[in-house]
DNA sequence: TATCCCAATCTGGTATCCCAAACCGAACCA
DNA sequence: TGGTTCGGTTTGGGATACCAGATTGGGATA
């Protein structure tokens, strides 16, 4: 592997957690030091997570991207579209990807979470639930954008505030949108689907808007609406 | 505006007008030559480029994104979803993005054009039509997705072959469409904007398939279903 | 003549070097 | 004391030198 990737991907992982605050100046000195790779790789790694937003620019110099409610919102509203979008192209499959990698597959996701699952596996398992849903429709561009928002997502469903039942109804929610996958009913799927993303994001935006003080406090910059 | 952003825009400029063929292998070293830019600038504009589609990776080496017939099909169905959505927002908006900047001008838009008009200008406001549509939803990702799929498909749209009888079905598509959202109805406006996306696709794609030996005559790699 | 092998060449990847501009702080003036 | 200016320091942007691996073209050989 590239040491450009490499760079790419430890930076990316400790955006992602938070081992780099939200809106946190970045200097491409600082990171030459801190991965010891010289400024050409580093520099290809922050542009390609630009693209991600990831990192953005402030007038010259980079700076971790903050935590902003009014862009989450919009991407959360973004993914209801092209996710139920790939639902419905799934739904209308032959057999509805239900083979080799497909629906079965999402459904091991599922039961592989039980009580004694940690934190971080519920999260990762949460957004890979997701994205493979998206993929088994066949659309590498319905796929790849529930991939991206998922990714801008990310570090906002990590800090949301989440109790047990809200978690398991989540999974439960999981669990239905994926039998009506099966059973083919585009409409049901959809609905539910819908409901599902529309409800995820009032509370994570609820949750956020309530904690900012919280999250500033261990400074992470937030951009309220 | 910095080197690299020059190099960037020119490069693709290039890469949309067809004066560098689809396929075709790019050296940075070739590049570094035409536009008396170094590499780092190039590098750059290069890895941007590649996240539009515009260049790929070819192993070790760069190469234009050939026309890829399977990609089209699925980068239209994605901007269908994502266009629709953001019309059904726009129309659940309360004036609609109906004043500045918002709906009168994408109707000056389509009225800008007559007999006279160049294809280059009928091409260049069918896209500015799709993009400033999905614009005034207010949601930069719908936007964005959209702006992203008509570069993909700009190329294409380019090489379609077009009778003047097509083209002034598509803008009488594109006054109802935007009567339908001026008047909020958004499941007529959805139904409208989804057909005429999907015609636009079949069609497309048909025309690109039949030409294709044509074009691959003219040293562009066609990459067929 | 066909084939194989090796060296010259060309490629992108990386490390550095230089530069102009922005930033910051100290010193100085009102 | 508060504001301003000015110079050093740091920053990202660009240019270039160097490297390792891939490619290729030609010449030697069977």
């Amino acid at each position: 592997m590239s040491q450009m990737q490499q760079v790419e991907q430890q930076l990316r992982d400790m955006i992602l957690g938070l081992e780099i605050a939200p809106g946190e100046r970045l200097t491409e000195r600082w990171i030459e030091a801190r991965f010891d790779a010289s400024r050409t790789p580093i520099r290809a790694a922050l542009l390609r997570l630009e693209t991600e937003g990831l990192v953005g620019r402030d007038g010259r110099g980079w700076t971790v991207a903050p935590i902003n409610l009014v862009e989450l919102e919009q991407v959360s509203v973004y993914r209801e579209a092209v996710e139920v979008a790939a639902v419905r192209l799934t739904c209308a499959l032959p057999d509805r990807g239900g083979f080799e990698g497909g629906l079965e597959a999402i459904e091991g996701l599922l039961e592989s979470c039980d009580a004694e699952t940690t934190r971080e596996e519920w999260h990762r398992v949460g957004n890979d639930f997701h994205i493979e849903l998206a993929r088994i429709c066949g659309n590498e561009f319905l796929a790849r954008a529930v991939r991206d928002a998922m990714l801008r997502l990310s570090r906002a469903r990590w800090l949301e505030v989440r109790e047990a039942p809200a978690r398991d109804r989540a999974w439960a929610e999981h669990r239905d949108i994926l039998a009506a996958v099966k059973a083919g009913e585009a409409d049901r799927a959809a609905a539910l689907l819908s409901a599902h993303i529309g409800g995820s994001r009032d509370r994570l935006i609820a949750s956020l808007h309530d904690d900012r003080r919280g999250l500033r406090a261990r400074g992470f910059a937030v951009v309220a609406g």
